[in-house]
DNA sequence: TTGTATGCGTTATCAT
DNA sequence: ATGATAACGCATACAA
């Protein structure tokens, strides 16, 4: 079913059907209710590729993930799900690809190939080649995160240094002397990966500025390596009463570790750091905590994204968020820790 | 730059051009050499969209996921980033489509513009509209989970109904008499989700199989709610020594509710079910429950959705998954319960 | 071994 | 107010 199978059957010429349908010029009620009443009957739809290649643009949305293989965190899942949510309302659909090196077919079938409008970019690292890579294509892109030199493209992003910072003021106002940042993994740092390397900037800033003692430790995003994580730090650092985190995913292990350390929250220890919503409220204590606003991250960046497709001239936008740190329950004043029963 | 400008820079006509990419037809080396050479220089790939209209294929799946409002559970995201990459290694890429309802914008455009070859389903109902939309639509589709009828359609779906009968019965070896079945949310229910519904058919014969009793109860997927859950149950039923679930997002605050009670798994109290294996392995002890083999079944519907696109006549083919039950801590002989300290 | 011509389904320009 | 037709970029049947 086609344009000219609907112009036969409602007795008029394609054009007709096609500005019936778009409205660029006045057709007679009449036809047009013809039109519409044959188009609903044959349901109809115009094919996207025929569109896409006279149009010029394809009405879709790149969007590249982090490979499979590593799993999603929370929020990354939480800027996937809003983005797509956003593109739908918009109507614009959206197509994945899950690459993370420099030559993955997938990124460049979708950026070269003319799959796409624009592209977001998850899980930027300070130094990253898909960045490149669509500059020199000259595709329109938005980054959810930013790299060292973001100046010139645009970008959303968490204050993770801002956010962290005032985690560790709020600590320090409670009259913790010695705490501790669990990062992300290793590797994830070992590879530039902003946030990372924000959150740790934000820590040692802060705490020198508090005249803290600030350890900082790296830690993969699950709760087996938060726990091993959480016991290693009470074991190596008794002093200790208080961390900041960024890993949301090795919450539940570093509430065993002080279970299992007989130490209870917030009174013989504070939490606070940046997590999505749903760990700060799924920990007990609920935590004292930046909520990551995930949701209105992905849709903030659709918004962004079809600015540039618009004007891919115009100035670049930033946003760098930096939602209120949520006092829940979490933290509290600073009490001589001792080694649990 | 299209295929056009190519031939120009290579001297040749377009057609050369086109045969040198696709193999179809012999090309002289000396030439196919120079025009691969042009090509890479220029950085140029085919239109999409070109292609599409062309040959009638877009080389694309349509994955529909759950609407973005409610959050994907571990297992459903480890469903798409397994379709995701599937397709990635073979070639495809994919289009997201947030649907849940009757009428979405969002899925209307997919099936119906011949923007995807084929489509793979989620989170199917018992009594699914859009498996009726894409059957008279005669678009290629694979199901991820079954109707209530799902004979001459190809699906792939985890048995809950016979794990869940297994646990059943793993725990009636264990001498266990009262048991309770930690289902999804009664919405879910409500709504026909199939899971949910063969996990309380699996659950009751097996019970009455084993003559025992056997209590079922809804839950919403977040640890808050299985908090509440648990405890109302431990209240209610005082006799339960042992649940099964297929809720994974529950099981946080089912563990809560159990050490807030002073029950010790498994001395006390066993439990088991059906969850994605990272959370029967977050778990403390660790669960003894099947684990779904969440990427394997991502892998498959990708497969047999190929299959169905190849051969739209072909016999569809069903694939039930009944891996088997991972032997973990969880569980053990039953014991009179006693109200925790 | 290579070139020419046609059509995929649409939208937009020109003509009536 | 409507119709005929060209063009988008590609793959392929047909010619040479």
């Amino acid at each position: 079913m086609n344009i000219g199978e609907i112009a036969r059957l409602a007795g008029v010429s394609r054009s007709t059907v096609s500005y019936a349908l778009s409205g660029r010029r006045t057709v007679s009620d009449e036809t047009r209710k013809r039109i519409e009443q044959v188009i609903a009957q044959a349901g109809y739809r115009p094919n996207a590729a025929a569109r896409a290649l006279k149009e010029g643009r394809t009405r879709t949305l790149g969007l590249v993930i982090p490979p499979a293989s590593q799993r999603l965190t929370d929020m990354q899942l939480g800027f996937v799900a809003s983005v797509v949510e956003a593109a739908a309302r918009a109507d614009l659909d959206v197509l994945l690809s899950p690459s993370g090196g420099d030559h993955d077919r997938s990124f460049e079938r979708v950026i070269t190939g003319q799959r796409v409008d624009g592209v977001i970019l998850m899980e930027i690292r300070l130094d990253d080649a898909r960045v490149t890579r669509l500059q020199q294509a000259g595709l329109p892109f938005v980054t959810i995160g930013r790299t060292a030199h973001p100046e010139n493209m645009s970008w959303i992003d968490v204050d993770y240094a801002g956010l962290i910072g005032r985690c560790v003021h709020h600590l320090a106002d409670l009259g913790h002397r010695h705490v501790a940042l669990i990062n992300r993994s290793a590797e994830l740092v070992a590879a530039g990966y902003g946030p990372s390397h924000r959150a740790l900037t934000g820590f040692t800033d802060a705490a020198t500025q508090r005249d803290l003692k600030g350890i900082t430790v790296c830690c993969a995003d699950d709760a087996a390596a938060g726990q091993a994580c959480m016991e290693q730090l009470l074991t190596e650092h008794p002093q200790i009463t208080a961390i900041a985190t960024v890993n949301e995913a090795a919450l539940p292990g570093v509430q065993r570790a002080l279970d299992d350390a007989g130490l209870a929250v917030p009174r013989d220890f504070s939490i606070t750091g940046v997590v999505a919503q749903h760990w700060a409220e799924d920990f007990r204590p609920p935590l004292t905590a930046a909520d990551v606003p995930a949701h209105d991250i992905g849709a903030r960046a659709v918004e962004l994204l079809q600015q540039r497709i618009a004007e891919p001239d115009s100035a670049p936008r930033h946003l760098l968020m930096a939602p209120p740190i949520a006092l829940r329950a979490s933290t509290g004043p600073a009490a001589a820790r001792i080694a649990g029963h």
